[in-house]
DNA sequence: CCCGCACATTGACAACCGTCGATATATCTC
DNA sequence: GAGATATATCGACGGTTGTCAATGTGCGGG
C-alpha cells in the first residue's frame, strides 16, 4: 500500500487548501426566503418613511392621508406601500369609519432586528 | 380685519378630523435612502444565506468557491451578490493569493438591526 | 514562459418593482 | 338615494434586479 510513499494525492493540502465547507450549515432556503419578504418590505426608502412615520405618530397610528403628504406620493401610491407592509406582517390595518388606520405590529421588527444580530 | 367672526374655515374640524401630520418629523429621505440600500443588500434569499454561512464559518471567513456549492449558484452570480454586500459596507473583501476572503463587518450587521428596534 | 486556477467583469434577457392616472368600492351626510 | 370623502384596485410604463454564458484578469507552479 506503499504506507506513506509521500506526496500522493494529499501533497498540497496543508497549506493553500481553500474550499473546504465549514461544517455549519447554511440558513435553510426556505427561511432565507421567508426573511427576505420581510426584509424587502421595508427595504425602500419610503416605506422605511412610512414606519418611522407612524411610530413617530402621537398614537403610534396613522391614517393613509397623514401619510401621503410628508411623503410626496400619489394616494394609490402610499396605499400600495402600505399593503406591502400589511402582507409582509409589518404593519397592521385597522378600518374605522370612512378611514384606515395603520399600525405596527408588535415585535415585528424586532424579530426582524434578531435576525441581523444572532449571529453575530 | 373681523377678529373672530367665528366659523370661518375652522367649522368641522373638531371630531372627524383625520390628516393631522403627527408633528415628529420623518425619517429624512437621504437618510432613507442609505439606509434602503442597505436593507437592500440583505433582501435577498441568497445574500442572507451568504451572510449566513460567512458568520456560522470556523474563521467567521470564507472565499467563493466555498460558497458557490452550498447555494446551487454560478461562481459569477456569488461573485455578483458578493460584490453587492461588499459595496453596502456588510461583508469586507481580503485578497490572499489567489483567493479572496469575505467576511462581515463588525458592527454593520447591528447597526442595521438598531435602526429597527430604536423607534420602538 | 505558458498553463491552470480563483475570481471579476461584461452583455443579454426575463422577471420584478415603483410610480402614476383612471376607476372602483365603501362609508358617512343630507 | 345623491353626493362627497377616504381608500383600494387596475392597467400601463420605465427602471431595476437576479441569473447565466462568455470572457477578462491576476497569481502561482512547472
Amino acid at each position: 500500500m506503499a504506507a506513506n510513499t509521500g506526496l500522493a494525492t494529499t501533497e498540497m493540502v496543508d497549506e493553500g487548501r481553500c474550499c473546504v465547507p465549514s461544517g455549519a450549515p447554511a440558513m435553510s432556503a426556505e427561511r432565507a426566503e421567508a426573511l427576505s419578504r420581510q426584509f424587502k418590505a421595508i427595504a425602500d426608502p419610503n416605506r422605511l418613511r412610512l414606519v418611522s412615520l407612524i411610530s413617530a405618530s402621537a398614537e403610534n397610528e396613522a391614517c393613509v392621508c397623514d401619510l401621503t403628504e410628508p411623503l410626496e406620493l400619489g394616494q394609490p401610491t402610499v396605499s400600495h406601500h402600505l399593503k406591502i407592509l400589511v402582507d409582509a406582517g409589518i404593519l397592521h390595518r385597522e378600518k374605522r369609519g370612512v378611514w384606515a388606520y395603520f399600525s405596527i405590529v408588535p415585535g415585528a421588527l424586532d424579530a426582524l432586528a434578531g435576525v441581523l444580530t444572532e449571529p453575530k
